[in-house]
DNA sequence: CTGAAAGCGCTTACAG
DNA sequence: CTGAAAGCGCTTACAG
């Protein structure tokens, strides 16, 4: 490894080969102010001559406004937050905004959320995208007085701040009610617990309350664990009460109970219908995944473009806003009056 | 919006807040250097009443060495690199070292790419990973004494800088010589072109290659355009030539050739076999893919692991590695001589 | 154990 | 049009 870890060089060296004050490398690099062309010159070489790169810690630092913005990301290994992060990517960069991000991994005793949080304020960002519950409103409110803060992605439990999220009532409701219109009437909903993940259990008590509202026998399979993802428990459910559908809160859920059901021999939906939330999976219409689609690319847009807004200053009160997904009927959910007579 | 954009507590805040010196509260915050219990307890008062926050910015400017390593991923559309970021998250997570992304889209002209790597060499990151092949090693070269680089994912092209990379070679190697040993003889290759896709272009030479080495007549079709998956002209070169598979250079491909025969009323592996190359995405068991399985998370502990040898001065000379991925069988290749009679 | 002082690399009024 | 000077918020020897 031939790393010297040698000086880079700064602005006086630029300024002593230009032969011109700091200033002036300053005025030129930035475009403001005035200067003459044989300045404009004489810099732009050294530049290119010394391989000068400015600092941008000192830049900003010395400067009274910092430009880019933070993102602060739940460890994506979860396919929702993966898609978010590439779309919240792109909707930054289409709106001209500089982005960072950092990740913040899941299964932390507590301590490493805030570290992050305070890596990004530390670095003076202009503003804080916050795409994961794992960074709680009350460790974000102290600082929602000197950068504009925005969740993204996550319903807000709290109304102190901007929050762009899912509406996952909704959406959990538009399936059930998909479900029940299907006819079935003894279901098994897998539930993951409220700290496994929010955002899934509000789903699975959404879909719960409004299959017990339309009639239907409902059979909870209570997810507790990261790693599992309920299909076991809920194939035993199946067998046992002769449910005709398992609702799961993730695609990932779902096709976890498609190959449960697929070992122990029955068919989808032949047997047993089946249905996710996520809508994010690329093979998803060859499996014939029954789902709801995330309006993930809505969703970013809407965030940056706010945040673009807020840094700008047209702060216009406290924005909260949820979006709808869209059912995608696939070819896990059948009629059960077809195969269970 | 409630965004004041209050001044932040600096040091100097603390300090008096605190009634000692900044250079006590620097001690105290750093736990280095000498204090008293008393000056311990005031100090963390007063960060605690005041709400302060470290900037970040003036304590890398000030301090002699940085500790985050920066990285630079290409736009992770492509399922392999939002993988990749997953992984690369997680690894340098696991090595302690505090990790920043930036993404760098790949439809620019060509300027985001360098304002991307200097914001981030601006940053004073401590080393770099680069992600993209859209960064090029011409444009990485200049720094490459002052700060550990590290090209990750994408196959060196070039001998001057450390890479962990994909073995696209083998892989391609594998998954042809597979389709070989099936028995295929007349086989449609789709082939993305190197600017498009670099790493696909070398898989999908790879396959022409050894397809043509094992006495196989090979159909190219060439891929110029993002947004073009190839499916449609490879369903008609099938049709035109009667050929038995369709080898694609990624799943997305893949599966995309899957939807048109299906859609032309082909059944997959019936009447032709497909394959892909990734192996990443979450149904993949499901749908039955036939691919490789890119060795994302190897790929990834490696080059966190040599990207922490090399910040911490180990260095050890240019390292160049390739890992090699594993053949997935799927249900989407059967033997030609069971439906072509 | 503690504080005054210099310095990190830049920006920005302010005089020329 | 240009440069000297002060300052951004921290760290780090160096004297006490």
């Amino acid at each position: 490894m031939t790393f010297t870890g040698a000086a880079r060089p700064t602005m006086l060296d630029v300024a002593i080969s230009a032969g011109v004050s700091r200033s002036t490398v300053s005025r030129v690099l930035q475009g403001r102010g005035r200067f003459s062309r044989e300045s404009h010159f004489r810099v732009l070489r050294a530049v290119q001559e010394l391989g000068f790169v400015p600092n941008i810690l000192a830049s900003e630092l010395a400067s009274p406004s910092s430009s880019v913005i933070g993102l602060l990301l739940r460890d994506a290994s979860n396919p929702a937050y993966a898609a978010l992060f590439v779309e919240l990517a792109r909707a930054a960069h289409e709106h001209q905004l500089p982005l960072i991000s950092m990740t913040v991994h899941h299964d932390e005793g507590g301590g490493q959320q805030i570290v992050a949080l305070r890596r990004m304020l530390g670095m003076r960002v202009a503003g804080l995208v916050v795409a994961t519950g794992d960074v709680t409103s009350e460790q974000l409110e102290p600082f929602r007085a000197s950068l504009p803060i925005l969740r993204a992605g996550r319903p807000a439990t709290n109304s102190l701040l901007n929050a762009i999220s899912y509406d996952e009532v909704n959406n959990a409701t538009l399936i059930a009610e998909y479900l029940l219109a299907a006819g079935h009437r003894r279901v098994v909903v897998i539930l993951p617990t409220a700290t496994l993940s929010y955002p899934e259990h509000v789903r699975g008590t959404t879909m719960i309350e409004v299959l017990g509202a339309g009639g239907c026998a409902v059979h909870v399979v209570a997810v507790t664990d990261t790693n599992d993802q309920g299909a076991t428990h809920a194939a035993d459910l199946v067998a046992r009460y002769g449910a005709t559908a398992v609702m799961a809160t993730t695609d990932r859920r779902q096709m976890a109970v498609m190959r449960e059901l697929g070992a122990r021999g029955l068919s989808v939906p032949g047997d047993v219908s089946v249905t996710g939330l996520d809508g994010l999976m690329a093979g998803l219409d060859l499996l014939g995944l029954t789902t709801v689609r995330l309006p993930v690319e809505a969703l970013a847009q809407r965030a940056m473009s706010v945040m673009s807004q807020l840094i700008s200053g047209a702060g216009s009160g406290l924005i909260q806003e949820k979006l709808c997904g869209q059912l995608i009927p696939g070819s896990t959910v059948a009629s059960p009056a077809a195969h269970r007579s």
